[in-house]
DNA sequence: GTTGTAGGCAAGCGTTCACTTGCCTGTCAA
DNA sequence: TTGACAGGCAAGTGAACGCTTGCCTACAAC
């Protein structure tokens, strides 16, 4: 089995996929950007520290990696981890209409 | 965007994606037959009352679709809403060692 | 050094969620 | 009709989770 739990518990929140839209519109943003962007194009009130939290769990899922530069830390998103859900359950081709 | 908060919410937790093996390996079983099994292969100790819970919020991530014949209830997995997952995030083609 | 910026750590709070418990409905066989 | 079987409904409980609050560290500009 090997399955990795918290994948899964990482796209169970909304925020953070909507996280993940946001790096995967513009990737290797600092957290401070993503707070700015996330309120401006999302409408999300979220807190600096929320996001954090956040960007903590993506991270352990392997969804986001890091980059550390300075004071900056750049935020990388990874979709590789998805591939394990298509492998396990695969996905019909194409369903025609019933 | 119009995401499908109901989609993660049924991948969010473990028992559901056995639930999910156990359909992928045997289509078509009743709430009995799903409890046995996960109990016989995966050591799941689940109540009847839980696994049929943990079918409805499958069956409303529409992972699940279930059809009635006399006094059963047979479950049949359907993978297609797996593909908005991919289509969000495309996943990159086989990323080399580094 | 002092100030401002980018980020981290940890405790507390309210909600959500999975699971149990108990009882009820519907179907088939004897 | 009676009993066994397959499944459903609803309230209650304990744990996990998202978020806030408050304080702290590190780097950079003045």
């Amino acid at each position: 089995m090997a399955e990795d739990p918290d994948l899964f518990k990482a796209l169970g929140d909304a925020t953070r996929r909507t996280i993940l839209d946001e790096l995967t519109d513009r990737d290797g943003q600092t957290l401070f950007e993503i707070c700015g962007r996330l309120a401006m194009k999302h409408g999300l009130a979220s807190s600096r520290q929320a996001i954090s939290q956040h960007l903590a769990v993506l991270e352990q899922a392997g969804l986001v990696h890091t980059r550390r530069q300075g004071r900056y830390k750049f935020h990388h998103i990874d979709t590789s981890p998805l591939r394990s859900i298509v492998e396990r359950w695969p996905i019909d081709r194409e369903e025609p209409d019933p």
